[in-house]
DNA sequence: CGAGTCGCCTGTTAGC
DNA sequence: TGCTAACAGGCGACTC
C-alpha cells in the first residue's frame, strides 16, 4: 500500500536518521526479500554494505533508494503492500510502535554509532530489496522501466496524453502501469480519477485533451496534498518514526463505498477494473453519454464473478447529469477591507478549488525588473525606488492618496497588467481542467469586473470587527480605520450585488463550514451554468447566504 | 507489444 | 462459536 506519497514521507522522516550513518551489521531474516536480486545472497549483501556510509535517502516512484558512500552502489527497497521501514533507536525491536518485537522482521540493519538502526517489517512478504551497481546492474526490470515522476516539472500533460493515446485498457489500469507514470497505486488512482471526474473503466485512448488535462492536474494535486498530510494510513502504513498518515481523512472515494460522495451526495460504488477494485462516484464520474459504446470485448465485462452488475456501461444514473464534465467554474471573491477575504480564499483552496489572489499578482508585477515596475519608475521618478531597489510602496501610497491624478496614472499602469494576468490564469485553469477557480479581487465591483466571473462571492464582517482587524494588521488607530472604511464602496452595496455571501463575523470554523457548503453547492450547480448565480438559485432567496 | 489472469503472502472480515 | 472463503493489492510471470 505505500504509494508515492507514503514512500516520500518515509524518505523524509528517514533522512535525518540515516544520512551519514555507517552500517555495522546487516541481517536478512526473510530470504524472499532478495528474490529479484540476481546472484545476491544475504552474505554477499552484508559483505558489500558493512562498513559503508549511507548517503541521504532518495525516492523513485514507490522505490526507496539508499545510496552507499563511497559509491557507486545503491540499496533499493520496495515496501510492497504492507512493508514498514522504521528507524529505531536500538534496532532490537524493543521500540517498534504497533508491533511486538521481531514479528515479521524481514531486515535488520545496525549502524556503528549510537546504537541506532533500521528495520524492515512486513507481514505479507511482498517487500523486496536489491543492490544497484551502476553500469553493471540497473536494478529489477520494474525499476529500470519506471515512467516519469509525476511531481517533476519535466512531466507534462502532453506526455501523459501521448502515453494514453494508444492504450485500449481502462484508464484506471493504465495509471497503475508504472511505466506510464511512476508511483500511483490503487488509492491515488481512485482519488485522481474522482477529482478529474473520469470513470475508471473509460478506455484510456478515448480521453480528449481537456480530460487528460484534468487528470494530469488531479494526479499532481492529490499527490502533493497527500505528501503534505504525511501520506494515507488505511491500515498498515507508518512513516519511519512509526507515525500514521493523515490523508485518510481527505480521501473522497477510496475506502468509501456505500458512503455519500462529498461533492454530490450520490453513493460511492465499487467496480472491478483490470482485476483491481475501483471506487468511484457514479454521478461525478459518469461515463460520457452519446452513442452507446460499441460492443467492446474484454473491457468492463469483468470475469463472470461480476456480482457487481455495475459494469454495464450504458447509463450513469444520478441527478440531471449530462455525462459531460462541465468546464471550469470561475468565481470572483471580494468584500470589505479586513473582512477576512484571504482566510476565505484559503478555505476555498483547502476545499479543493484552485485559487488566485489579485493582490499577490500586483505584488509580483511590481518586483524590480518587471515591466510594471519599470513603467512606474519611468512615470513617477527614481525617488520612488527604495535603497534595496524595490518600489517604495509607502511613499507611492502617500502620493496617490494626495493626488487623484497620480492615482489615475498609477492605476493605468497596474490594472491592465493585472487583468491580463488574471485572464491568463483563467485560461490556464481551463486548459488544466480545473473544476473550480476562485479569484480574490478586492476591487472587483469598483472595476466593474462582474462579467468576468460565473458568480461573485462577497465576504462580510461587522464593521467593528473590520476596524479591530485593521488596527492590529495595519497599525493604525480606530478613527483612521473608520475613515478608510468610509472611503470605500459601502459593504452593503457589494452585498446587494453579490451572488453569494459568506459571513465572516463568527468563528473561523463557522466561516470554513460556509465555504465548504458553498463549494459543494457550486460543484452541484455547475452542471447547469445558469443556476450558478446564487440569485437565481432554486429556493429563490434574493441574496442567499450560505448556511452550513 | 499490449491486455488480461494468476500466484505469491497473511491478517482481517463476511457469511454460514 | 468456529469454520471457510473472500478480500486486500504490491509486483512479476505467464498466456494469448
Amino acid at each position: 500500500m505505500p504509494e508515492l506519497p507514503e514512500v516520500e514521507t518515509i524518505r523524509r522522516t528517514l533522512a535525518p536518521r540515516v544520512t551519514g550513518k555507517i552500517v555495522g551489521s546487516v541481517q536478512v531474516l526473510e530470504p524472499r526479500l532478495l528474490r529479484y536480486a540476481p546472484g545476491l545472497s544475504p552474505e554477499r549483501l552484508a559483505g558489500t554494505v558493512r562498513g559503508r556510509r549511507l548517503d541521504a535517502p532518495g525516492r523513485r516512484g514507490k522505490y526507496l533508494l539508499l545510496p552507499l558512500v563511497p559509491g557507486p552502489e545503491c540499496l533499493l527497497i520496495h515496501l510492497g503492500m504492507t512493508g514498514r521501514l522504521l528507524a529505531v533507536p536500538a534496532a532490537d525491536g524493543s521500540s517498534v510502535p504497533g508491533r511486538p518485537a521481531f514479528e515479521h522482521l524481514a531486515l535488520k540493519l545496525d549502524f556503528e554509532d549510537e546504537g541506532t538502526g533500521l528495520q524492515l517489517i512486513d507481514p505479507r512478504k511482498f517487500s523486496f530489496l536489491d543492490l544497484i551497481r551502476p553500469g553493471r546492474y540497473d536494478g529489477p526490470p520494474g525499476f529500470s522501466r519506471l515512467g516519469p515522476e509525476p511531481l517533476s516539472p519535466a512531466w507534462t500533460a502532453e506526455q501523459l496524453a501521448a502515453s494514453l493515446k494508444q492504450r485500449r485498457a481502462p484508464i484506471k489500469s493504465v495509471l497503475l502501469d508504472q511505466r506510464v507514470v511512476a508511483g500511483l497505486g490503487n488509492i491515488y488512482t481512485d482519488e485522481a480519477l474522482f477529482r478529474a471526474g473520469l470513470h475508471p473503466a473509460r478506455e484510456a485512448r478515448e480521453l480528449d485533451r481537456q480530460e487528460v488535462g484534468r487528470l494530469y492536474t488531479a494526479i499532481r494535486e492529490v499527490l502533493a496534498e497527500a505528501i503534505a498530510a504525511g501520506g494515507t494510513t488505511f491500515r498498515d502504513y507508518r512513516d519511519a518514526q512509526g507515525r500514521t498518515g493523515e490523508f485518510v481523512r481527505r480521501l473522497r472515494v477510496y475506502g468509501r463505498e456505500g458512503k455519500p460522495c462529498p461533492v454530490c451526495g450520490a453513493t460511492i460504488e465499487r467496480l472491478q477494473v483490470g482485476g483491481r477494485s475501483a471506487r468511484f462516484c457514479p454521478c461525478c464520474q459518469a461515463r460520457p453519454r452519446g452513442p452507446a459504446p460499441p460492443a467492446r470485448k474484454n473491457v468492463a465485462a469483468a470475469p463472470a464473478g461480476g456480482a457487481t452488475g455495475a459494469a454495464t456501461p450504458e447509463r450513469g444514473d444520478g441527478p440531471a447529469v449530462t455525462g459531460q464534465q462541465p468546464s471550469t467554474l470561475v468565481v470572483g471573491l471580494t468584500g470589505g477591507m479586513a473582512s477576512g477575504k484571504s482566510a476565505v480564499l484559503r478555505f476555498f483552496r483547502e476545499a479543493g478549488a484552485r485559487t488566485v489572489d489579485a493582490d499577490a499578482i500586483v505584488e509580483e508585477l511590481e518586483q524590480p525588473g518587471q515591466p510594471v515596475y519599470q513603467a512606474i519608475v519611468a512615470a513617477f521618478g527614481p525617488e520612488f525606488v527604495s535603497e534595496d531597489g524595490s518600489l517604495d510602496k509607502k511613499r507611492l501610497a502617500g502620493l496617490v492618496f494626495a493626488r487623484p491624478a497620480a492615482r489615475k496614472k498609477l492605476e493605468e499602469i497596474v490594472h491592465p497588467a493585472v487583468l491580463e494576468r488574471l485572464r491568463q490564469e483563467m485560461e490556464r485553469a481551463r486548459t488544466d481542467g480545473v473544476a473550480l477557480l476562485v479569484v480574490e479581487v478586492p476591487l472587483l465591483y469598483e472595476l466593474g469586473l462582474e462579467g468576468w466571473f460565473d458568480a461573485v462571492v462577497v465576504v462580510t464582517a461587522p464593521e467593528e470587527q473590520q476596524v479591530e482587524r485593521m488596527v492590529v494588521r495595519d497599525h493604525i488607530d480606530a478613527n483612521e480605520a473608520r475613515n478608510r472604511l468610509c472611503a470605500q464602496m459601502p459593504l452593503a452595496s457589494k452585498v446587494k450585488r453579490a451572488d453569494w455571501v459568506i459571513d465572516n463575523g463568527g468563528s473561523l470554523a463557522a466561516t470554513q463550514e460556509q465555504v465548504n457548503a458553498l463549494v459543494q453547492q457550486l460543484f452541484r450547480l455547475r452542471f447547469n451554468r445558469s443556476t450558478v448565480r446564487g440569485r437565481t438559485a432554486p429556493g429563490g432567496k434574493e441574496r442567499p447566504c450560505v448556511s452550513p
